[in-house]
DNA sequence: ATACCTGCAAATGTTTTGCAATGAT
DNA sequence: ATCATTGCAAAACATTTGCAGGTAT
């Protein structure tokens, strides 16, 4: 993100180094919670709110995606070079499985069209039980 | 909402009379803000709780389901004999299209059977600009 | 009479913001 | 030297909860 850090007079710092190297290494759909316990484990110092200002700015760039599950926290993925993906959601065990299927978006953008819609981004996200959580 | 009232020891009063009474008369998709503020103008005594309160009640009756879109408050709309649905959400006026497509459920089962997943809900949303707004 | 309900205010949980001190260029 | 950034604490939101008093059955 240097560039686009440069770019704009923002200015490259031991904390959002830190964050962004621990966010990137880090895999799924963190929670700044989750993200700031990762965090701190490196450096016990950093504050909350600067991670909540560091992933706005990763966002801002396009590097990340801020996700809204209902569970009421946000959530953020990496979104380096990935296609747009949709979401299986467990709603026991809370795995969250990606999933991409063409002819889903291309009724989406049929329904949009015939609403005279221009739509920039979507959410689908199934809820249910994951194959584990089915026998309890 | 009387019957399921009654099975399980509630209380019919006047303030959920007044409140289920105006969420059923307006329409669209309230926030409890939204609704509190028509609730108040017909009776100004009515505290925010209660309308969280009752709106708990008629969502756990299946009388009005909550949305969670994109802007961070809870919207309730109608539940009483509806077909699952799907929303198209301005970004700019906040204009909210209903749509249903059988093709695009169809296709979230298959991707679900898929990956061993039992749905027992979801959510798709397309944000974007309604015909009025795009041309500013 | 006995629960249940209400309104208020206080508590909660998540995210944002003001500010003085610190740090990057 | 400038101006962005940090950490902290306080503020801002949306929502929930405790409680003393009020109300439906």
């Amino acid at each position: 993100m240097s560039r686009w850090i440069a770019e704009r007079g923002l200015k490259a710092t031991r904390q959002r180094d830190l964050i962004v190297d621990t966010f990137f290494s880090a895999s799924g759909h963190l929670s700044v919670d989750e993200l700031l316990a990762k965090v701190q484990s490196r450096d016990e110092n950093i504050g909350a709110a600067t991670v909540y200002r560091t992933m706005k700015i990763l966002s801002d760039a396009g590097l990340a995606s801020a996700r809204h599950f209902d569970d009421g926290q946000t959530r953020y993925e990496a979104a380096i070079g990935r296609h747009h993906h949709d979401h299986l959601i467990c709603t026991s065990c809370h795995q969250i499985i990606e999933f991409e299927n063409e002819r889903i978006e291309e009724l989406q953008d049929m329904v949009a069209r015939h609403h005279g819609f221009q739509v920039t981004r979507h959410k689908l996200e199934l809820y249910g039980l994951c194959k584990d959580c089915q026998g309890r």
